[in-house]
DNA sequence: GCCAACGTTGGC
DNA sequence: GCCAACGTTGGC
């Protein structure tokens, strides 16, 4: 496996986990995620060190507002065993975890918001094929390519 | 709050 | 393995 820098986009609602939440507590195991592709991409692609674009969803102005960094690769999602967490998975079994997840850590807030409206406009830039603004997507975790996150970040 | 677009579940 | 019903995401 490459041990070169990748990049990411993560999606939060920032009513339940803020980029001003990130900052407070410096570092967030990243739990809750389940949905297969996403899980699959902390699984089998993240590396210590990757680049996060901490992306807010579900708010007024949904965009991109900081960077972060990931700081472990994925392992087993304690909330899936915990009966009384909202995340928690019946047929998850400790000896067979279903879900993982990575910790996040805090690397800087953005100036401004770059808007979901702003790359869209920036479609053909970031190629057809960026599933942030792809037709119908709904992933929270994604890859972005080297050259995508250079050219979200000069928008800034 | 609405609803389109998906993903998942479960009956058959 | 099909597919209808249901649940979720997330922009608007």
């Amino acid at each position: 496996m490459s041990t070169r820098k990748r990049y990411w986009l993560m999606k939060t609602e920032p009513d339940t986990f803020s980029i001003d939440d990130l900052r407070k507590v410096g570092v967030e195991p990243w739990n809750g995620v389940r949905n297969y592709q996403a899980r699959n991409f902390m699984r089998d692609g993240m590396q210590v060190g990757d680049g996060v674009l901490f992306y807010h969803s579900n708010c007024p102005v949904p965009g991109i507002v900081g960077t972060a960094t990931i700081k472990s690769t994925a392992y087993p999602d304690p909330t899936q065993f915990d009966k009384k967490s909202d995340y928690y998975d019946p047929k998850a079994k400790p000896e067979e975890p279903r879900w993982v997840l990575v910790d996040v850590a805090f690397e800087r807030k953005l100036k401004r918001t770059i808007a979901l409206d702003e790359i869209k406009q920036q479609a053909e830039a970031l190629g057809e094929g960026f599933s942030l603004i792809a037709r119908g997507n709904r992933l929270s975790v994604l890859p972005v390519t080297a050259a995508q996150w250079k050219h979200l970040l000069s928008m800034e």
